[in-house]
DNA sequence: TTTACTGCAAATAATTTGCAAAACT
DNA sequence: AGTTTTGCAAATTATTTGCAGTAAA
């Protein structure tokens, strides 16, 4: 079964209709292997569907995330993005300067999650963390640069 | 030296003028031990300088964040809160749920930081990280509810 | 005096929402 | 047929920006 398939099949047994604007979000996101905002969700939709709405792109969107299919990343800045819980969990880092965002193994946060759980009785979602930064090639930069 | 003084003193020495609402805003900033939001920083000035306006506020919150005095912290869902550099660094653990704030020992994140740096060169910024999850008294609750 | 800073009001940007019409089941 | 969803346009929310007047240095 695809990963389309088996959103739209969890979907389907929660009582929720299968629309076809549905279908291609579901599409959109589930596809690109990658993580997407809800501008890039709706340019893939309009080009199947031109008459489709943004306002469904988000409330699909929502309706994911509700139904823990996705997560909704908040990279700061107003960023957003998605990622279906196909695309293997990373820890997001976030150039401050650039904009970029680096994938990094999930891993190195498991002790992290551990002692959050056991000193703060706190369950961590860190599939999808966001960690800001200076990447790489930022870092020489920031030291000559005060101000954009 | 009170924390205010030391900031306004910074602005100066980088050739900014200290103008009375400046002295108010980091007066309410630096004062408040905690992390504060343009809204409550706003109200702060506001009762002593009724005319003040909130644009000058993001204004100013900007300038410190530029100058390196204090951080802007994205909490998701629109919540941005600010913190001086006087504030101890915390881990914020974010409760998707009730919304709670938790801060964290940021110890927990040494190495970490470590390994995002010697792996991926990248220079995390730690000082104020946010951390989605459930708190204590919400991962009881989430069992139960799917939908608020 | 000179140029940065402020207040004000209008502009953004990213979502969200009310509602009647359209479409799943 | 009976709801759930959608499209549309208007409302929100949190910030940002242009500009002319005010005030630090």
């Amino acid at each position: 079964m695809s990963p389309c398939q088996s959103f739209l099949e969890a979907l389907r047994t929660q009582g929720f209709r299968i629309t076809h604007q549905r279908q291609i979000i579901v599409e959109a996101i589930a596809h690109s292997g990658n993580h997407v905002d809800a501008e890039e969700v709706f340019a893939h939709v309009q080009r199947k569907t031109p008459s489709a709405n943004i306002a469904t792109v988000y409330r699909t969107l929502d309706l994911l995330v509700a139904q823990g299919l996705a997560s909704r990343i908040d990279l700061g800045k107003g960023r957003v993005i998605y990622a279906t819980n196909q695309h293997g969990p990373h820890i997001h880092l976030v150039c401050r300067h650039c904009g970029q965002v680096i994938d990094a193994d999930q891993n190195m946060l498991f002790s992290l999650n551990k002692k959050l759980s056991t000193r703060y009785q706190f369950a961590a979602d860190l599939q999808h963390i966001s960690v800001p930064g200076l990447c790489n090639q930022c870092q020489a930069n920031e030291v000559s640069v005060q101000e954009e």
